[in-house]
DNA sequence: CTGTTAGCGCTTTCAT
DNA sequence: ATGAAAGCGCTAACAG
């Protein structure tokens, strides 16, 4: 089953055909179909009608070369953000990302830090190599000796989720430390005093925000900070569960958890309907995140709302208008709370 | 807050460079630099050392305008595939992508076909550009007029999840007939005799497959074909519910549904917990997929294994074997069932 | 208005 | 074993 392929060469129309067959120079069709004013209407018209005929498409291979730009961004994805706990937040990103960038004439590529590494070429190295414009970084940990190579490098970059500030290396996120005080707020609205915390792996910035976060929510509410209340997890669904037994053996008269990530929520949630512990009526639960399943799952969850496709597109705008010569900035958008049955 | 970048303009090291400061000429450079035995080993060790010292990282666009190959594959996604309900697939998928082209030398460029649509550009227009090398096209539909453009080009092609095979265009796709087949067994062998199937979007290929698989299953297994007993949804979560709703009350003695995905069988599971419906009690339900939650929803959910990860590195390893002059194939993947707890 | 001339950075005959 | 020259497809001065 299937057909040989054999060695298939596409020989694409050049500019040069074109050129022949409306009988002009090559100069005068680049002119014309790139909307140039000094070509004559009748010749513009001309080349136009060539060019369609022969299913002229100008190679942006060429073009790069000789405009120095390729109007191509990399991602560069830790392994972190592609495994199961982070691709809910990944792959909306990822859309946001490539629908503002294909609105501005970039296109994406692919490039997870392992593969980069693999090949023993650094960061900028890789970069440099396929000549990109621009990067977005996803993923990384403060600890990542990647972070000096983006920062410190000329290669404009816009980083998601990390405080990288510098000439060339802005960044986007959300307001975490609010995203917490949110959670906070609204359970101590309901009466609770005793609030454990489920973070993330620590190496990741947005945990170490989180923490702080939920530590500055609880003093704003009077409540005195308890490190046994505080459980470090790694995102995911398994660690929520872990959590949430250790946080409750620990500390028998927790009436309430936040978590980090919606899966750690959820794997929590799960876990106490297992053991006969009822949400919210023994303990309540927020997650972080809003993914599609927390609205799911019985009950609701609520959560910390992320606008992840917004992030997308904000670290995109970003991005192109440094290249167009914007000052490289930090933008933090704002989060929401999503009030549903685990509270 | 910013730091201002204005028209950096990033020049690396040329192999001009590399060949002045190493004292030979250009090709010297280029022969040794690609590990052709033509040259002294003295030259090779001086020119490794100076592109080493001048950080000399050659151009992929200037050696994709002389070699006629840019090493790059498109990746088209419909937006079918990019939604809520496409993401737990096509994440994994394109994980898999990813890994097995960068082994291979390959990268990667996004290209959802709304973008081409809005630029006016056909699918092969917008390929033409780009002088992609090759192309992964996903979650196309079987009437989408892409269908012909793809089969019809000669540009190297994969499609995943509709079996289009032609001289340059292979496929990947799961058993969907024998997933359904597992299922169904499964359920039977359970003693249950009236199954209900929820199906995705009829435009989808896969739909189609699994909704003959269903009725090849229920004839294998001796059972009659019962149109009442078919609902068709959209693969959401929404259309999970609406559809055990509807096929409950259209079939009072119904004890099992088979959803043709697990967004939509835990959609349904949701809906019966919220009825007092108990599941597996008075319906058991299989899903299809396998997505990473169908383990952590009470009880976990019976579905179909879909290999993601793999059907993403098999069409990639396809698509390079057809670069190399392979023939196009069709490959189908293997599903697998799980038995969680709602069966 | 239009053509000529020069490259962009690299690989590849073809000589030497 | 090495270099000179040509050319990939395109844009950009610079003339006319």
């Amino acid at each position: 089953m299937g057909f040989q392929v054999g060695e298939v060469i596409l020989i694409p129309t050049t500019i040069k055909d074109v050129a022949e067959v409306a009988g002009v120079s090559v100069t005068t069709v680049s002119r014309a179909l790139n909307g140039y004013s000094d070509v004559g209407e009748e010749t513009r018209r001309k080349v136009q009608k060539v060019a369609e005929e022969l299913n002229y498409r100008p190679s942006a291979v060429a073009r790069s070369l000789v405009m120095k730009r390729t109007k191509t961004i990399g991602l560069l994805i830790s392994e972190m953000m592609s495994d199961k706990s982070g691709h809910h937040f990944t792959f909306e990103v990822l859309r946001g990302l490539h629908d503002a960038l294909a609105k501005n004439g970039y296109d994406l590529i692919f490039a997870n830090t392992t593969t980069a590494k693999q090949r023993l070429l650094s960061y900028l190295d890789f970069c440099t190599e396929r000549r990109f414009d621009g990067v977005i970084v996803m993923g990384i940990r403060l600890d990542d000796p990647y972070v000096h190579e983006v920062t410190e490098s000329p290669l404009p970059s816009v980083v998601i989720d990390i405080p990288l500030l510098s000439k060339h290396c802005g960044y986007v996120m959300t307001d975490n430390i609010h995203g917490c005080e949110l959670a906070i707020q609204h359970l101590t609205s309901r009466g609770h005093r005793n609030i454990g915390f489920v973070n993330g792996h620590k190496e990741a910035e947005v945990s170490r925000q989180r923490l702080r976060g939920y530590k500055d929510a609880l003093e704003k509410c009077g409540l005195p900070f308890e490190p046994s209340l505080v459980y470090e997890g790694d995102f995911s669904v398994e660690s929520g569960a872990a959590g949430l037994e250790a946080l409750l053996s620990a500390n028998p008269d927790l009436t309430a958890v936040f978590f980090a990530s919606d899966l750690m929520a959820i794997g929590a949630l799960r876990w106490a309907q297992q053991q006969g512990i009822k949400v919210p009526g023994d303990v309540s639960i927020v997650g972080f995140d809003n993914i599609e399943l927390s609205e799911y799952v019985t009950p609701g969850l609520t959560t910390i709302h992320q606008r992840r496709y917004e992030m997308g597109v904000t670290a995109a705008n970003s991005l192109v208008a440094m290249l167009e010569g914007d000052m490289a900035q930090g933008r933090v958008l704002p989060p929401d709370i999503v009030i549903r049955g685990t509270t």
